[in-house]
DNA sequence: CGTGATTACGGTTGACGTAATCATA
DNA sequence: TATGATTACGTCAACCGTAATCACG
């Protein structure tokens, strides 16, 4: 009377779409080439639409809307899955880490020697990814906690994908200043407009090795203070309307966890829930 | 191997804590008992985490995070559900909206005398209910679209429920004045900064009729600014710090309706897709 | 004891695989 | 014609209801 879309159907069809294949998402799943026609039969009758042209597959315009709101579900039920899991083996050793690659490494590690020392059996490790990619495998328990950084305004968390909830703690909340190139016009005078700038060149990774390219005059960088005050041929141009920060969180799930609360603690993050 | 949590078991689980009743969920749901029953073993069996107590039936720490999982996701399945199944039937002549109380009334009445113009035969109507339920009701597919205010940041689109994803076509946009008693010893000074008021008595609501109220001296008010002028017995004051709007917007969902671009149009909305 | 949750058990539904058929590049 | 999607059909798991049992107030 009402179906109510099956996840699983949900899944076999995102993997249809991005293989663009019936038979290549058959073998994924572990399914047969028909059951996974059943699959997206049973959705297009359920939905009374059209979900995929065939051959070559693609998926139609309400396909993609279903895309659209599919992949954030799927996420968000293996995190609730992940997440309660959490609730049942009594505290097990294991501190997997997740961390995009600007993230203070230095920071993370002097934490974790804290931890340790704490807890010396503890089995920890450090997956690098970009932050997406972490933030991901926090809400789906592939790791326990993650570190990320990016651009936010103050006191504002990062942006997650979507489907993703997760508990941000601040851990490092750097202003960031636009970089010129020494000779440009624009550097010694008064605070920039970054709405002002819309038509500019961004460079918009906080990476260090950029510099470089911002003082052969290829762009605008947006980077945290401190990183200006070592460099040399740029200058530091302080920003005045949109304010925005370099922002570092500790990402981790709500179920409860002494090994991530002590990492959080060594890590010394005011806190900032969500 | 990877079961992953039936929706539907995660339906009589939120079911069961509301009504805190096996029973009650069953016959709600129009299962038995028993099913019901064999709904929560299965999902505590899987998820190998008790998440009731019984007599009384109350969710533990895990089951009150799955709840917190639970939720949007059951109102994401359903949003997908309604919105692919807008792609079936050719323009239906029914146009349902839903509006919450503050949200310019005259205005819609206005808008949608223009929309009948042109589409005579359309069947319109409008359920008023509060915000939050609006929002729901356009992502379910009860209304074709909601008209909503509330209270954001300048160009931020209003805070909608977790797990609801729409598009906000802003119609309408107020600056803020803090409203004082005219005897009020901050009225006639510089702009206000909100931060520092937060111990002050609030009435958060931009109700007109709530003008008397502060008049006599029982709070402060945040009102459009237009609203004062026409008010005896008030101050309003400018906001300097944390800057708000009054903002009305237009929800509605992905999926493209002749009808509800009609409204859009008929209603002025600049567009601020989201 | 009585209300309400759990367990036992059997029937029916429906998801999946095998295999045959159809369609398109 | 070959690769790959669909349809036909049989099987088996699991979901739900009936009914008996258990447990807490």
């Amino acid at each position: 009377m009402m179906p109510g879309v099956d996840p699983r159907f949900l899944r076999t069809f995102v993997t249809v779409v991005r293989l663009a294949s019936f038979s290549a998402a058959a073998s994924e799943l572990g399914y047969t080439q028909s059951a996974v026609s059943q699959h997206i039969a049973a959705l297009e009758s359920d939905l009374g639409t059209v979900l995929l042209r065939r051959r070559p597959v693609e998926p139609t315009a309400a396909g993609e809307r279903l895309l659209e709101h599919a992949r954030p579900i799927l996420l968000r039920l293996d995190a609730a899955r992940a997440e309660i899991l959490r609730f049942a083996p009594a505290a097990s050793t294991r501190l997997a880490l997740g961390a995009s690659p600007l993230a203070a490494m230095a920071r993370l590690a002097a934490a974790l020697e804290r931890v340790r020392r704490a807890q010396p059996r503890l089995d920890a490790s450090v997956r690098v990814a970009d932050t997406e990619r972490v933030a991901v495998a926090v809400a789906t328990g592939e790791v326990e906690a993650g570190l990320v950084d990016g651009i936010a305004a103050p006191n504002d968390p990062l942006r997650l994908p979507e489907g993703v909830t997760l508990t941000a703690v601040a851990v490092a909340e750097d202003p960031l200043v636009a970089v010129l190139p020494a000779d440009h016009p624009l550097g010694g005078g008064p605070p920039i407009r970054l709405d002002h700038l819309a038509d500019a060149r961004w460079l918009d990774a906080p990476d260090v090795g950029m510099l470089a390219l911002v003082a052969a005059g290829h762009g605008i960088a947006l980077v945290p203070e401190r990183v200006v005050d070592s460099a040399v041929g740029v200058t530091g141009v302080p920003i005045a309307a949109p304010r925005v920060v370099h922002r570092t969180e500790l990402l981790r799930t709500g179920s409860p966890s002494a090994v991530v609360d002590a990492l959080a603690e060594a890590l010394g993050g005011g806190s900032s829930p969500r």
